[in-house]
DNA sequence: TTTGTATCAGACCAGACAGTCTGTTACAAC
DNA sequence: GTTGTAACAGACTGTCTGGTCTGATACAAA
């Protein structure tokens, strides 16, 4: 084998990743990711036979840590109670309390850069952006759907309720982005747990 | 006076609109414009000193329509009923009704597009949008504000509230996009509003 | 030592891009 | 009718972009 290059396409996916949610994908040049993370072109076009092709690896790793991220966070409140209620407060919490970090890694998420301009998801991004969208809805879902039917509350959908925490997330995103103001993804996660004590009460 | 110009700049406009929700900012080109808008490029640059002037234009005129809209909205459910709560869960339906024509007309956001490059933020636009969304949290936080504090819950931020409408608006736009599949909108829209009805409650 | 190959480095290229420039046309004022 | 000007039309240009190509270099197997 010769000398390993993975340390080099990440390096590369790194500096995409700030970029192209920093400036949106087509406003993002090979050339800036190439200087962004003190590569060439040779390497690029090594390790990416296109630039679509550095979409579809930038979603495929961004989608796999944010799966991840959800399972941490489920395995963790579903340890710490065996109430539905509780460990669907505490799910949403879990992200309330971090949200600083969240926010400080990344001020938005690659998610909308991607869905943003429609050649990428025909390219074959949005499938697995759907793969990390229905990972959360099956997570939280069958919690919520415990907790609705013991309340007499049918008329709650379960998955449209789960899908409402993504949709807090890049909603609260844009909102961010708007004002620069970060703090209004604490805020809105804040108001989405006060949202459910209040239906799952 | 010579001849009118101004059906040829909204024939742009409007061309613009489409493409840049569709595609991008940076991915749609002054050409495929031109091309959509059956017009040329004298006429664009006559009309948009830079492309640049033409986000700046785009989001003036959106978020004018989208306040408009919010103050026809508003004005319908404090017509309607001199009860906040009334008046709250009513206003998220007159969307939720309206939900299938609001997504049919356009399958996402342009604040979205825009908000997703940063330079376009740098020059001028953001301001404009910030407004619209202040103008809905005002409009609609004053009414929440009322029932929450008659119902002894201060512990929710009423102006947070408010924006979790704008901010479940596009998310859902997000999340529509990712899957393609426009009834996200209606189904989230009435998951705001049956939550608002349990918190309001 | 030789050979093979993954990993780069960077000059180079064809096309696309935003923006310019030189006109032409319609219409209004006088 | 003359003149002025807003409203175009479309050829043209310099720059940037994604992508190619020719090598160089490190390292592993034989």
């Amino acid at each position: 084998m010769p000398r390993d290059g993975t340390a080099t396409r990440e390096r590369i996916l790194d500096a995409a990743e700030r970029l192209v949610i920093e400036n949106g994908f087509s406003a993002t040049s090979v050339d800036s990711v190439i200087d962004e993370s003190s590569s060439s072109k040779g390497a690029f076009f090594h390790h990416f036979a296109t630039k679509e092709e550095l979409a579809r690896a930038l979603v495929e790793r961004y989608a796999a840590a944010d799966v991840a991220h959800l399972h941490s966070a489920l395995a963790t409140v579903t340890a710490a109670s065996d109430d539905p209620v509780e460990q669907a407060v505490a799910f949403v919490r879990v992200f309330e309390d971090t949200a600083d970090e969240l926010m400080g890694a990344q001020s938005s998420c690659l998610y909308v850069s991607i869905l943003t301009e429609r050649q990428l998801a025909d390219a074959g991004t949005s499938e697995q952006i759907v793969e990390a969208i229905v990972a959360w809805r099956d997570g939280l879902a069958p919690i919520l759907r415990t907790v609705l039917e013991a309340r007499g509350k049918p008329e709650i959908d379960a998955d449209d309720l789960a899908h409402h925490l993504f949709v807090t997330f890049e909603g609260a995103f844009i909102l961010c982005r708007s004002t620069g103001d970060s703090r209004h993804m604490r805020a809105q996660l804040r108001i989405v747990r006060q949202l459910l004590e209040s239906v799952l009460a």
